[in-house]
DNA sequence: CTGTTAGCGCCTTCAT
DNA sequence: ATGAAGGCGCTAACAG
């Protein structure tokens, strides 16, 4: 059987109020010694809290709950990282979900699952949502917040970075360099986020007056073998001199297959990558890249959620570290 | 105002119990046109259970918890695809949290947080436990295995890679092909996965006959860096033919760091992975490794906590799949 | 097959 | 400063 505050109470010779108050308040509407008194037949009598209980006496939770995608593309580390400082700084807890890829039954499972439990709040990363689950999610009325995925689909508050100004400033990048055929590899050319990738590129493009070869995006959905595709499709001859990856295993794609194909990267071949997580450091080349701040996105999002800033959807800023894959 | 059975009951014109009974249970003990009716009722009202009342109820949970290191070497996602697939199976949830790097802290949050809310199982992935932390967790009698990680210390059930064969496979693979100075590199000596380890390299080099120079072993924790500091104290003429790195990431660490100094592998330095994740697929040469299967490990872990198989600590195979870091 | 009635463990007014 | 008592939303006997 396990103790209760009842038990606790008993043995303590105080009611079950006065024990809940020391245990949980903290604040001083008891006096010391019974406060001491309690807390030591507490301890041995090996009391466990229910939180269970104490949830449903109060109708909250501390619980912030984060729901991904499991994509092999890996920044949620660092957003997770993110989110735990605020969370554990506010004596939070957080759980995650893994929500599968693309998997609408798994998403919708994820949200059921947070939704009943009413916790505080939701943080959705790198997931696009369905109309359903967008619906489920409203209904719930559970604040949350979209992180590295601003989209127009989802709707909602996000944090995350401008993927237009992200499409722009890569492609600028090369065009300063003197580069005249940019290719765009690797992004969900279905997605908010890769709609807008594409935008900004176009528009980098167009302000240098270039007009994209037929073959130069090569679209996909963030994954290693997008990268090869893309490159195998280019071929051991590329029309283009420099490639964009939007992501960092996509990137990995297409260097790989440029060797295969006996190019020299940077010298035939110039790679620029989106993302910038630890697994490029691990690479050689040692790839450039757009190196996105995902702890901060983790953060902001967490204290938006948690009202420590105001609640308006941002960009976080990002920058470009040059590597060897690049000139 | 949320809407309870309650509510429901009245609108629908029957009692709590009866819609309890619809909305839960499922088996038959109603009749199809009540449940018909309850069903609509409560869609109609926009009903949405509130689990943690019927958890204190029943006093049972239908959360499977998995805690884990955020390690740097990430073979936590198949094991954890592994965990939900017979989690999901049964009807389960499964939550996940992060626990840190040997942070003895978060891991006592991460307990106390499962704990306190009663799941119904525990899975630890990759984590030795601290003598308070395990006390904690036996005291919460909540059933719970200890995963990829055999431990003299976690003591308890536990699903995991035979490690001392793993160190005996390893090393005999490279005796076999006719090595006699082979390195071990990236583990940490103080765990239990990495004694064992070691121990099974210096039993099959004892097979025959070989003692192991000074520096041939270098610890780590089975990061990336160790890999490199290894292959740092090693040196550009290295003691050693072939090395075995402990993970993943820490072969990459190996591998590039010879490189640098102008070895050339296999010939003149081989190098066998442990772990065998989807990273080592991304990278060039594609370098030879022990595959694990966290998949089973994870599959296993749940099977057994869910009493879908009987309760005892097991081992799972692997392979050595062949590649390019080797001859 | 369905309704009644106790709780599950804790919190929280309202008195004292 | 502390106790008594009702209730959070749901489940589970026990009747009927």
């Amino acid at each position: 059987m396990t103790v209760t505050i009842k038990d606790v109470a008993k043995a303590a010779g105080v009611s079950i109020a006065t024990v809940s108050r020391v245990l949980a308040h903290k604040v001083d509407f008891y006096a010391p010694e019974t406060a001491a008194q309690v807390t030591k037949v507490a301890k041995e009598l090996g009391y466990q809290r229910n939180v269970t209980a104490a949830e449903l006496a109060t109708k909250t939770s501390d619980v912030l709950a984060v729901i991904i995608s499991a994509t092999k593309t890996n920044f949620a580390d660092s957003i997770i990282e993110g989110i735990q400082d605020v969370a554990f700084a506010q004596g939070l807890s957080v759980i995650i979900l893994y929500a599968g890829e693309n998997n609408d039954d798994l998403q919708h499972k994820a949200l059921t699952t947070v939704i009943e439990r009413s916790v505080r709040a939701i943080l959705i990363v790198a997931l696009e949502l369905n109309e359903d689950n967008r619906q489920l999610l409203d209904d719930s009325a559970i604040p949350h917040v979209f992180l590295a995925n601003a989209s127009d689909k989802n709707k909602g508050l996000f944090v995350a970075s401008d993927d237009f100004k992200i499409g722009k400033a890569t492609t600028t990048y090369f065009l300063d360099q003197g580069y005249t055929s940019i290719g765009l590899v690797g992004m969900d050319r279905t997605s908010y986020v890769g709609r807008q990738r594409i935008n900004g590129y176009l528009a980098a493009l167009k302000q240098h007056d270039i007009t994209p070869g037929d073959n130069w995006i090569q679209g996909g959905n963030f994954r290693y073998e997008d990268g090869v595709t893309a490159m195998k499709a280019y071929g051991p001859k590329p029309p283009v001199q420099a490639v964009i990856a939007n992501s960092d295993v996509s990137a990995l794609g297409v260097i790989n297959t440029a060797h295969q194909f006996k190019l020299d990267i940077p010298s035939q071949l110039a790679v620029l990558s989106v993302d910038g997580t630890q697994l490029i450091e691990m690479f050689r080349p040692q790839v450039t890249a757009l190196v996105q701040d995902f702890a901060a996105i983790g953060r902001r999002g967490a204290e938006m959620l948690l009202k420590q800033i105001p609640e308006a959807s941002q960009f976080i800023d990002f920058k470009i570290h040059d590597g060897e894959s690049t000139k």
